[in-house]
DNA sequence: GATCGATGTAAACACTGATTACACCCTGGC
DNA sequence: GCCAGGGTGTAATCAGTGTTTACATCGATC
Protein backbone atom coordinates (compact mmCIF):
# COMPACT_ATOMS: atom_id res chain seq x y z
CA UNK A 1 0.00 0.00 0.00
CA UNK A 2 1.18 3.54 0.57
CA UNK A 3 4.76 2.57 1.71
CA UNK A 4 7.45 1.25 4.25
CA UNK A 5 5.69 -1.38 6.19
CA UNK A 6 8.31 -1.70 8.73
CA UNK A 7 6.37 -2.15 11.55
CA UNK A 8 2.65 -1.51 10.27
CA UNK A 9 1.80 -3.38 7.74
CA UNK A 10 -1.98 -2.62 7.88
CA UNK A 11 -4.08 0.46 7.54
CA UNK A 12 -5.30 1.00 11.65
CA UNK A 13 -6.74 4.21 11.84
CA UNK A 14 -6.36 5.84 8.69
CA UNK A 15 -8.90 3.81 7.10
CA UNK A 16 -11.81 6.03 7.64
CA UNK A 17 -10.04 9.18 5.67
CA UNK A 18 -8.40 6.56 3.04
CA UNK A 19 -11.91 6.07 1.62
CA UNK A 20 -13.50 9.48 1.84
CA UNK A 21 -10.06 10.34 -0.34
CA UNK A 22 -10.12 7.84 -2.71
CA UNK A 23 -14.23 7.93 -2.90
CA UNK A 24 -13.48 11.58 -3.44
CA UNK A 25 -11.20 10.98 -6.34
CA UNK A 26 -13.43 8.68 -8.27
CA UNK A 27 -16.40 11.64 -7.65
CA UNK A 28 -14.39 14.12 -10.00
CA UNK A 29 -14.28 12.03 -12.64
CA UNK A 30 -17.52 11.15 -12.86
CA UNK A 31 -20.35 8.65 -11.52
CA UNK A 32 -19.95 8.64 -7.91
CA UNK A 33 -23.14 6.87 -7.48
CA UNK A 34 -21.87 3.76 -8.88
CA UNK A 35 -19.48 3.76 -6.43
CA UNK A 36 -18.72 0.21 -5.41
CA UNK A 37 -17.57 -1.22 -1.75
CA UNK A 38 -15.40 -3.81 -3.04
CA UNK A 39 -13.89 -1.96 -5.97
CA UNK A 40 -12.84 0.22 -3.02
CA UNK A 41 -12.12 -2.38 -0.56
CA UNK A 42 -9.92 -3.82 -3.21
CA UNK A 43 -7.76 -0.32 -3.98
CA UNK A 44 -7.59 0.11 -0.07
CA UNK A 45 -6.25 -3.76 -0.48
CA UNK A 46 -8.89 -4.00 2.59
CA UNK A 47 -11.44 -6.47 3.00
CA UNK A 48 -14.87 -5.33 2.68
CA UNK A 49 -16.00 -5.55 5.61
CA UNK A 50 -13.27 -3.64 7.37
CA UNK A 51 -14.94 -0.20 5.75
CA UNK A 52 -18.31 -1.30 8.13
CA UNK A 53 -15.93 -0.60 10.88
CA UNK A 54 -16.00 2.62 10.03
CA UNK A 55 -19.43 3.77 7.81
CA UNK A 56 -22.75 2.18 8.51
CA UNK A 57 -23.63 1.71 4.88
CA UNK A 58 -22.54 2.85 1.55
CA UNK A 59 -25.27 5.94 1.90
CA UNK A 60 -22.62 7.14 4.44
CA UNK A 61 -20.00 7.16 2.58
CA UNK A 62 -21.96 8.75 0.03
CA UNK A 63 -22.57 11.71 2.81
CA UNK A 64 -19.25 12.12 3.69
CA UNK A 65 -17.92 12.51 0.09
CA UNK A 66 -20.64 15.26 -0.06
CA UNK A 67 -19.57 16.55 3.01
CA UNK A 68 -15.99 16.85 1.56
CA UNK A 69 -17.34 18.11 -1.47
CA UNK A 70 -18.47 20.98 0.48
CA UNK A 71 -14.85 21.95 2.32
CA UNK A 72 -13.30 21.61 -1.15
CA UNK A 73 -15.56 24.37 -2.76
CA UNK A 74 -15.24 26.57 0.39
CA UNK A 75 -11.04 25.96 -0.33
CA UNK A 76 -11.78 26.98 -3.99
CA UNK A 77 -13.66 30.50 -2.54
CA UNK A 78 -11.29 30.94 -0.53
CA UNK A 79 -8.44 30.70 -3.24
CA UNK A 80 -10.72 33.32 -5.47
CA UNK A 81 -11.31 35.33 -2.14
CA UNK A 82 -10.21 35.48 1.26
CA UNK A 83 -13.11 35.78 3.28
CA UNK A 84 -11.49 38.05 5.85
CA UNK A 85 -10.52 40.21 2.90
CA UNK A 86 -12.44 43.57 2.15
CA UNK A 87 -13.67 45.52 -1.20
CA UNK A 88 -11.69 48.79 -1.84
CA UNK A 89 -14.11 50.26 -4.08
CA UNK A 90 -17.24 49.79 -6.15
CA UNK A 91 -15.31 48.12 -9.20
CA UNK A 92 -13.40 46.08 -6.86
CA UNK A 93 -16.21 44.95 -5.05
CA UNK A 94 -17.86 43.57 -8.39
CA UNK A 95 -14.49 42.04 -9.63
CA UNK A 96 -14.70 39.67 -6.41
CA UNK A 97 -18.31 39.04 -6.80
CA UNK A 98 -17.04 37.30 -10.63
CA UNK A 99 -14.66 35.67 -8.73
CA UNK A 100 -16.21 34.30 -6.31
CA UNK A 101 -19.26 33.26 -9.58
CA UNK A 102 -16.56 32.17 -11.29
CA UNK A 103 -15.18 29.65 -8.84
CA UNK A 104 -18.24 28.17 -8.21
CA UNK A 105 -19.24 28.06 -11.88
CA UNK A 106 -15.66 26.13 -12.46
CA UNK A 107 -16.05 23.98 -9.55
CA UNK A 108 -19.41 22.38 -11.33
CA UNK A 109 -17.98 21.90 -14.30
CA UNK A 110 -14.67 20.33 -13.29
CA UNK A 111 -16.04 18.20 -10.44
CA UNK A 112 -19.25 17.40 -12.23
CA UNK A 113 -19.52 13.83 -10.60
CA UNK A 114 -19.11 15.44 -7.14
CA UNK A 115 -21.31 18.04 -7.87
CA UNK A 116 -24.42 16.44 -8.45
CA UNK A 117 -23.57 14.73 -5.30
CA UNK A 118 -23.42 17.91 -2.92
CA UNK A 119 -27.11 18.97 -3.86
CA UNK A 120 -28.36 15.68 -4.87
CA UNK A 121 -30.57 13.15 -2.26
CA UNK A 122 -26.83 12.72 -0.28
CA UNK A 123 -26.64 16.17 -0.30
CA UNK A 124 -28.58 16.91 2.43
CA UNK A 125 -28.42 19.91 4.52
CA UNK A 126 -25.66 22.11 2.20
CA UNK A 127 -25.86 24.82 4.74
CA UNK A 128 -25.48 22.71 8.28
CA UNK A 129 -23.67 24.73 10.29
CA UNK A 130 -20.00 23.95 10.51
CA UNK A 131 -18.88 26.15 12.73
CA UNK A 132 -14.74 26.23 10.98
CA UNK A 133 -15.64 27.65 7.72
CA UNK A 134 -17.99 30.05 6.03
CA UNK A 135 -21.04 28.21 4.03
CA UNK A 136 -21.33 28.95 0.40
CA UNK A 137 -24.56 31.12 1.24
CA UNK A 138 -23.13 33.19 3.61
CA UNK A 139 -19.59 33.56 1.03
CA UNK A 140 -22.33 35.25 -1.37
CA UNK A 141 -23.84 37.11 1.18
CA UNK A 142 -20.94 39.05 2.31
CA UNK A 143 -19.98 39.55 -1.29
CA UNK A 144 -23.26 41.14 -1.83
CA UNK A 145 -22.69 43.26 0.96
CA UNK A 146 -19.71 44.95 0.01
CA UNK A 147 -21.20 45.78 -3.41
CA UNK A 148 -24.15 47.03 -1.41
CA UNK A 149 -21.96 48.93 0.47
CA UNK A 150 -20.30 50.36 -2.42
CA UNK A 151 -22.91 51.86 -3.92
CA UNK A 152 -22.70 49.33 -6.91
CA UNK A 153 -25.90 47.75 -6.35
CA UNK A 154 -29.55 49.20 -4.80
CA UNK A 155 -30.35 46.31 -2.35
CA UNK A 156 -29.23 43.43 -0.79
CA UNK A 157 -31.64 41.94 1.11
CA UNK A 158 -31.92 38.28 1.92
CA UNK A 159 -34.26 38.13 -0.89
CA UNK A 160 -31.77 39.22 -3.32
CA UNK A 161 -28.78 37.02 -1.64
CA UNK A 162 -31.46 34.43 -2.42
CA UNK A 163 -32.20 35.37 -5.98
CA UNK A 164 -27.96 35.40 -6.54
CA UNK A 165 -27.29 32.09 -5.11
CA UNK A 166 -30.31 30.51 -7.48
CA UNK A 167 -28.83 32.28 -10.42
CA UNK A 168 -25.51 31.50 -10.04
CA UNK A 169 -25.94 27.85 -9.42
CA UNK A 170 -28.85 27.74 -12.39
CA UNK A 171 -25.69 28.94 -14.93
CA UNK A 172 -23.23 26.27 -13.12
CA UNK A 173 -26.03 23.25 -12.90
CA UNK A 174 -26.67 23.81 -16.63
CA UNK A 175 -23.20 24.77 -18.15
CA UNK A 176 -21.79 21.45 -16.09
CA UNK A 177 -24.07 19.58 -17.53
CA UNK A 178 -22.22 16.75 -20.05
CA UNK A 179 -25.65 17.00 -22.21
CA UNK A 180 -24.46 21.08 -22.52
CA UNK A 181 -21.99 22.20 -24.88
CA UNK A 182 -19.32 23.29 -23.18
CA UNK A 183 -18.88 27.45 -23.13
CA UNK A 184 -16.26 29.18 -22.31
CA UNK A 185 -16.54 29.71 -18.40
CA UNK A 186 -14.92 33.11 -17.64
CA UNK A 187 -16.54 35.23 -20.38
CA UNK A 188 -20.10 33.82 -20.15
CA UNK A 189 -20.34 33.94 -16.38
CA UNK A 190 -19.13 37.54 -16.51
CA UNK A 191 -22.00 38.67 -18.54
CA UNK A 192 -24.56 36.20 -16.85
CA UNK A 193 -23.12 38.29 -13.48
CA UNK A 194 -23.68 41.33 -15.02
CA UNK A 195 -27.28 40.34 -15.56
CA UNK A 196 -27.96 39.01 -12.52
CA UNK A 197 -26.55 42.40 -11.11
CA UNK A 198 -28.89 44.53 -12.89
CA UNK A 199 -31.48 42.33 -11.28
CA UNK A 200 -30.65 44.09 -8.35
CA UNK A 201 -30.30 47.51 -9.60
CA UNK A 202 -26.71 47.94 -10.84
CA UNK A 203 -25.11 51.09 -11.73
CA UNK A 204 -24.65 51.76 -15.38
CA UNK A 205 -21.57 53.20 -14.77
CA UNK A 206 -20.48 49.87 -14.18
CA UNK A 207 -21.39 48.54 -16.85
CA UNK A 208 -18.24 49.35 -19.02
CA UNK A 209 -15.48 50.32 -16.73
CA UNK A 210 -12.57 48.44 -16.52
CA UNK A 211 -12.25 46.44 -13.21
CA UNK A 212 -9.34 45.22 -11.60
CA UNK A 213 -9.42 40.94 -12.22
CA UNK A 214 -9.49 38.58 -9.53
CA UNK A 215 -7.91 36.23 -11.98
CA UNK A 216 -8.20 32.33 -11.61
CA UNK A 217 -8.32 29.54 -13.54
CA UNK B 1 -53.04 -6.13 -30.76
CA UNK B 2 -53.55 -3.85 -27.99
CA UNK B 3 -55.38 -6.44 -25.39
CA UNK B 4 -58.90 -8.46 -25.50
CA UNK B 5 -57.13 -10.82 -23.02
CA UNK B 6 -59.54 -13.42 -24.08
CA UNK B 7 -57.36 -15.01 -26.08
CA UNK B 8 -54.22 -13.69 -25.25
CA UNK B 9 -52.69 -13.57 -21.84
CA UNK B 10 -49.64 -12.41 -21.56
CA UNK B 11 -48.44 -8.89 -22.55
CA UNK B 12 -47.01 -8.69 -25.89
CA UNK B 13 -46.21 -6.12 -27.42
CA UNK B 14 -47.17 -3.07 -24.91
CA UNK B 15 -44.26 -4.48 -22.57
CA UNK B 16 -41.79 -1.18 -23.80
CA UNK B 17 -44.26 0.96 -22.74
CA UNK B 18 -45.55 -0.63 -19.46
CA UNK B 19 -41.80 -0.46 -18.68
CA UNK B 20 -41.60 3.04 -18.90
CA UNK B 21 -44.95 4.21 -17.41
CA UNK B 22 -43.97 1.98 -14.08
CA UNK B 23 -40.34 3.05 -14.05
CA UNK B 24 -41.81 6.71 -14.55
CA UNK B 25 -44.67 6.09 -11.50
CA UNK B 26 -41.31 5.50 -9.50
CA UNK B 27 -39.30 8.22 -10.67
CA UNK B 28 -41.85 10.55 -9.55
CA UNK B 29 -41.79 9.55 -5.91
CA UNK B 30 -37.93 9.27 -5.17
CA UNK B 31 -34.40 7.51 -6.16
CA UNK B 32 -34.84 6.36 -9.80
CA UNK B 33 -30.98 5.57 -10.44
CA UNK B 34 -31.61 2.84 -7.98
CA UNK B 35 -33.92 1.71 -10.15
CA UNK B 36 -33.91 -2.68 -10.18
CA UNK B 37 -34.76 -4.84 -13.36
CA UNK B 38 -35.88 -7.06 -11.23
CA UNK B 39 -38.22 -5.55 -9.28
CA UNK B 40 -39.55 -4.09 -12.42
CA UNK B 41 -39.59 -7.45 -14.03
CA UNK B 42 -41.74 -8.32 -10.78
CA UNK B 43 -44.17 -6.09 -10.98
CA UNK B 44 -44.89 -6.62 -14.21
CA UNK B 45 -45.56 -10.68 -13.58
CA UNK B 46 -42.84 -10.71 -16.72
CA UNK B 47 -39.10 -12.58 -16.16
CA UNK B 48 -35.82 -10.29 -15.97
CA UNK B 49 -35.05 -11.48 -19.31
CA UNK B 50 -38.53 -10.18 -21.50
CA UNK B 51 -37.03 -6.62 -20.86
CA UNK B 52 -33.89 -7.32 -22.45
CA UNK B 53 -36.36 -7.76 -25.84
CA UNK B 54 -36.82 -4.10 -25.14
CA UNK B 55 -33.76 -2.32 -24.08
CA UNK B 56 -30.54 -3.18 -24.41
CA UNK B 57 -29.41 -2.69 -21.01
CA UNK B 58 -30.71 -0.60 -17.49
CA UNK B 59 -28.97 2.54 -18.69
CA UNK B 60 -31.45 2.62 -21.73
CA UNK B 61 -34.23 2.40 -19.57
CA UNK B 62 -33.66 5.65 -17.89
CA UNK B 63 -32.61 7.40 -21.14
CA UNK B 64 -36.12 6.25 -22.16
CA UNK B 65 -37.44 7.15 -18.64
CA UNK B 66 -35.56 11.08 -19.06
CA UNK B 67 -37.15 11.78 -22.40
CA UNK B 68 -40.39 10.81 -21.21
CA UNK B 69 -39.47 13.35 -18.29
CA UNK B 70 -39.23 16.09 -21.10
CA UNK B 71 -42.55 14.68 -22.79
CA UNK B 72 -44.34 15.15 -19.29
CA UNK B 73 -42.64 18.35 -18.72
CA UNK B 74 -43.88 19.73 -21.56
CA UNK B 75 -47.26 18.75 -21.13
CA UNK B 76 -47.46 20.83 -17.87
CA UNK B 77 -46.38 23.46 -19.84
CA UNK B 78 -48.67 23.31 -22.69
CA UNK B 79 -51.24 23.02 -19.93
CA UNK B 80 -49.85 26.42 -18.29
CA UNK B 81 -49.86 28.21 -21.65
CA UNK B 82 -50.81 26.87 -24.44
CA UNK B 83 -47.78 27.19 -27.23
CA UNK B 84 -49.68 28.76 -30.14
CA UNK B 85 -51.86 31.50 -28.18
CA UNK B 86 -50.24 35.02 -27.73
CA UNK B 87 -50.38 37.50 -24.98
CA UNK B 88 -52.44 40.26 -25.22
CA UNK B 89 -51.21 42.81 -23.07
CA UNK B 90 -47.63 43.72 -21.30
CA UNK B 91 -49.45 42.77 -18.29
CA UNK B 92 -50.86 39.25 -19.54
CA UNK B 93 -47.26 38.69 -21.22
CA UNK B 94 -45.75 38.96 -17.42
CA UNK B 95 -48.03 36.62 -16.69
CA UNK B 96 -47.81 34.05 -18.87
CA UNK B 97 -43.92 34.01 -18.36
CA UNK B 98 -44.62 33.66 -14.30
CA UNK B 99 -46.58 30.60 -14.94
CA UNK B 100 -44.43 29.33 -17.42
CA UNK B 101 -41.84 29.73 -14.52
CA UNK B 102 -44.41 28.22 -11.73
CA UNK B 103 -44.52 25.41 -14.12
CA UNK B 104 -41.09 24.65 -13.91
CA UNK B 105 -40.46 25.19 -10.32
CA UNK B 106 -43.58 22.71 -9.36
CA UNK B 107 -42.48 20.02 -11.88
CA UNK B 108 -39.21 20.06 -10.39
CA UNK B 109 -40.60 19.65 -6.76
CA UNK B 110 -43.35 17.63 -7.84
CA UNK B 111 -40.97 15.20 -9.55
CA UNK B 112 -37.90 15.61 -7.90
CA UNK B 113 -36.60 12.30 -8.87
CA UNK B 114 -37.45 12.17 -12.23
CA UNK B 115 -35.98 15.46 -12.97
CA UNK B 116 -32.75 15.10 -11.37
CA UNK B 117 -32.64 12.12 -13.87
CA UNK B 118 -33.54 14.74 -16.84
CA UNK B 119 -30.53 16.81 -16.28
CA UNK B 120 -28.17 14.29 -15.15
CA UNK B 121 -25.97 12.03 -17.09
CA UNK B 122 -28.65 9.95 -18.36
CA UNK B 123 -30.56 12.88 -19.66
CA UNK B 124 -28.52 14.11 -21.90
CA UNK B 125 -29.49 16.67 -24.58
CA UNK B 126 -32.23 18.31 -23.28
CA UNK B 127 -32.50 20.19 -26.78
CA UNK B 128 -32.65 16.83 -28.80
CA UNK B 129 -34.91 17.82 -31.23
CA UNK B 130 -38.69 16.28 -31.49
CA UNK B 131 -40.39 17.65 -34.22
CA UNK B 132 -43.65 17.16 -32.50
CA UNK B 133 -43.15 19.39 -29.76
CA UNK B 134 -41.54 22.70 -28.29
CA UNK B 135 -38.75 22.58 -26.46
CA UNK B 136 -38.72 24.06 -22.69
CA UNK B 137 -36.04 26.28 -24.69
CA UNK B 138 -38.56 27.28 -27.34
CA UNK B 139 -40.79 27.75 -24.44
CA UNK B 140 -39.21 30.43 -22.60
CA UNK B 141 -37.68 31.91 -25.78
CA UNK B 142 -41.66 32.67 -27.18
CA UNK B 143 -42.72 33.85 -23.73
CA UNK B 144 -39.36 36.17 -23.56
CA UNK B 145 -40.28 37.58 -27.33
CA UNK B 146 -43.81 38.00 -25.85
CA UNK B 147 -42.21 40.40 -22.91
CA UNK B 148 -40.08 42.28 -25.69
CA UNK B 149 -43.02 42.45 -27.68
CA UNK B 150 -45.25 44.24 -25.49
CA UNK B 151 -42.64 46.48 -24.10
CA UNK B 152 -42.24 44.99 -20.83
CA UNK B 153 -38.05 44.18 -21.22
CA UNK B 154 -35.69 46.24 -23.15
CA UNK B 155 -33.79 42.89 -24.57
CA UNK B 156 -34.47 39.39 -25.57
CA UNK B 157 -31.10 38.82 -27.02
CA UNK B 158 -30.44 34.97 -26.93
CA UNK B 159 -27.86 35.51 -24.17
CA UNK B 160 -31.25 37.37 -22.53
CA UNK B 161 -32.79 34.00 -22.78
CA UNK B 162 -30.14 31.43 -21.70
CA UNK B 163 -29.75 34.13 -18.65
CA UNK B 164 -33.51 33.31 -18.05
CA UNK B 165 -33.48 29.68 -18.35
CA UNK B 166 -30.54 29.27 -15.93
CA UNK B 167 -32.31 31.50 -13.51
CA UNK B 168 -35.63 29.62 -13.41
CA UNK B 169 -33.42 26.39 -13.35
CA UNK B 170 -31.53 27.44 -10.62
CA UNK B 171 -34.55 28.07 -8.35
CA UNK B 172 -35.91 25.13 -9.61
CA UNK B 173 -32.93 22.89 -8.37
CA UNK B 174 -32.22 24.51 -5.35
CA UNK B 175 -36.19 24.75 -4.36
CA UNK B 176 -36.69 21.27 -5.00
CA UNK B 177 -33.94 19.64 -3.44
CA UNK B 178 -34.99 18.04 -0.21
CA UNK B 179 -32.18 20.10 1.73
CA UNK B 180 -33.38 22.94 1.17
CA UNK B 181 -36.37 24.11 3.47
CA UNK B 182 -39.26 23.99 1.54
CA UNK B 183 -40.81 26.76 0.32
CA UNK B 184 -44.14 28.26 -0.71
CA UNK B 185 -43.59 27.79 -4.52
CA UNK B 186 -46.01 30.37 -6.00
CA UNK B 187 -44.77 33.60 -4.27
CA UNK B 188 -41.68 32.78 -3.89
CA UNK B 189 -41.85 32.16 -7.96
CA UNK B 190 -42.94 34.98 -8.32
CA UNK B 191 -40.68 37.67 -6.96
CA UNK B 192 -37.65 35.76 -8.30
CA UNK B 193 -39.77 36.00 -11.64
CA UNK B 194 -39.74 39.64 -11.11
CA UNK B 195 -36.05 39.86 -10.16
CA UNK B 196 -34.57 38.18 -13.12
CA UNK B 197 -36.83 40.20 -15.17
CA UNK B 198 -35.35 43.19 -13.85
CA UNK B 199 -32.09 42.08 -15.03
CA UNK B 200 -33.49 42.55 -18.86
CA UNK B 201 -35.02 46.11 -18.25
CA UNK B 202 -38.34 45.38 -16.84
CA UNK B 203 -40.50 48.60 -16.48
CA UNK B 204 -41.03 49.62 -13.12
CA UNK B 205 -44.57 50.45 -14.21
CA UNK B 206 -45.84 47.10 -14.39
CA UNK B 207 -43.91 46.15 -10.88
CA UNK B 208 -46.90 46.81 -8.92
CA UNK B 209 -49.77 46.60 -10.98
CA UNK B 210 -52.73 43.81 -10.83
CA UNK B 211 -52.09 41.49 -13.52
CA UNK B 212 -54.56 38.84 -14.74
CA UNK B 213 -53.16 35.82 -13.69
CA UNK B 214 -52.76 32.13 -15.48
CA UNK B 215 -53.25 29.96 -12.18
CA UNK B 216 -52.07 26.58 -11.31
CA UNK B 217 -51.76 24.26 -8.62
C1' DG C 1 1.32 -9.96 31.45
C1' DA C 2 -3.73 -10.48 31.12
C1' DT C 3 -7.79 -7.88 29.47
C1' DC C 4 -10.53 -5.47 26.44
C1' DG C 5 -12.05 -2.61 22.84
C1' DA C 6 -11.00 -1.18 18.30
C1' DT C 7 -9.85 -2.82 13.92
C1' DG C 8 -9.31 -6.18 10.18
C1' DT C 9 -10.39 -11.01 7.86
C1' DA C 10 -12.99 -14.73 5.66
C1' DA C 11 -17.09 -16.82 4.59
C1' DA C 12 -21.66 -16.56 3.81
C1' DC C 13 -26.44 -14.57 2.38
C1' DA C 14 -29.63 -12.53 -0.47
C1' DC C 15 -29.76 -9.79 -4.18
C1' DT C 16 -28.56 -7.57 -8.67
C1' DG C 17 -27.77 -6.85 -14.11
C1' DA C 18 -27.03 -9.47 -17.88
C1' DT C 19 -26.61 -13.71 -21.09
C1' DT C 20 -27.94 -18.01 -22.84
C1' DA C 21 -30.65 -21.89 -24.61
C1' DC C 22 -35.13 -22.99 -25.15
C1' DA C 23 -40.43 -22.60 -25.89
C1' DC C 24 -44.18 -20.29 -27.63
C1' DC C 25 -47.33 -17.80 -30.77
C1' DC C 26 -48.48 -14.80 -34.50
C1' DT C 27 -47.79 -13.78 -39.22
C1' DG C 28 -47.07 -14.51 -44.22
C1' DG C 29 -46.17 -17.27 -48.36
C1' DC C 30 -46.93 -21.50 -50.74
C1' DG D 1 -53.98 -26.00 -44.63
C1' DC D 2 -49.50 -25.95 -43.35
C1' DC D 3 -45.22 -24.75 -42.18
C1' DA D 4 -41.17 -21.72 -41.86
C1' DG D 5 -39.50 -17.67 -39.23
C1' DG D 6 -39.24 -13.72 -36.43
C1' DG D 7 -40.71 -11.48 -32.40
C1' DT D 8 -41.66 -12.25 -27.64
C1' DG D 9 -41.39 -14.48 -23.10
C1' DT D 10 -39.24 -18.23 -19.80
C1' DA D 11 -35.90 -20.59 -16.91
C1' DA D 12 -31.39 -21.32 -15.60
C1' DT D 13 -27.12 -19.47 -14.98
C1' DC D 14 -23.03 -16.31 -14.35
C1' DA D 15 -20.34 -12.88 -12.25
C1' DG D 16 -20.64 -9.25 -9.23
C1' DT D 17 -22.81 -6.47 -5.43
C1' DG D 18 -23.99 -4.62 -0.33
C1' DT D 19 -24.17 -6.34 4.06
C1' DT D 20 -23.77 -9.48 8.17
C1' DT D 21 -21.63 -12.78 10.97
C1' DA D 22 -18.14 -15.34 13.57
C1' DC D 23 -13.53 -15.21 14.26
C1' DA D 24 -8.60 -13.32 14.51
C1' DT D 25 -5.36 -9.76 15.64
C1' DC D 26 -3.36 -5.59 17.29
C1' DG D 27 -2.45 -1.74 20.95
C1' DA D 28 -3.22 0.44 24.91
C1' DT D 29 -4.53 0.10 29.99
C1' DC D 30 -4.83 -1.86 34.64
Amino acid sequence: MTQSADTKPLHHGRLREEVIRHALAEARLGAIEGLSMRDLSRQLGVSPGAIYRHFEDRDAILSAVAQAGFDLLAERFAAALPFDSTATSGADAVARFEALAIAYVTFASTHYGLWRLMFGPYGRDPEAPRPERPTTYQWLGKALAELHAHGVIETATPEDQYFVWTAVHGLSDLQASPAAPSAPVTANTRRHVRLTLRALGYRAKYLDSAVPRHDQT
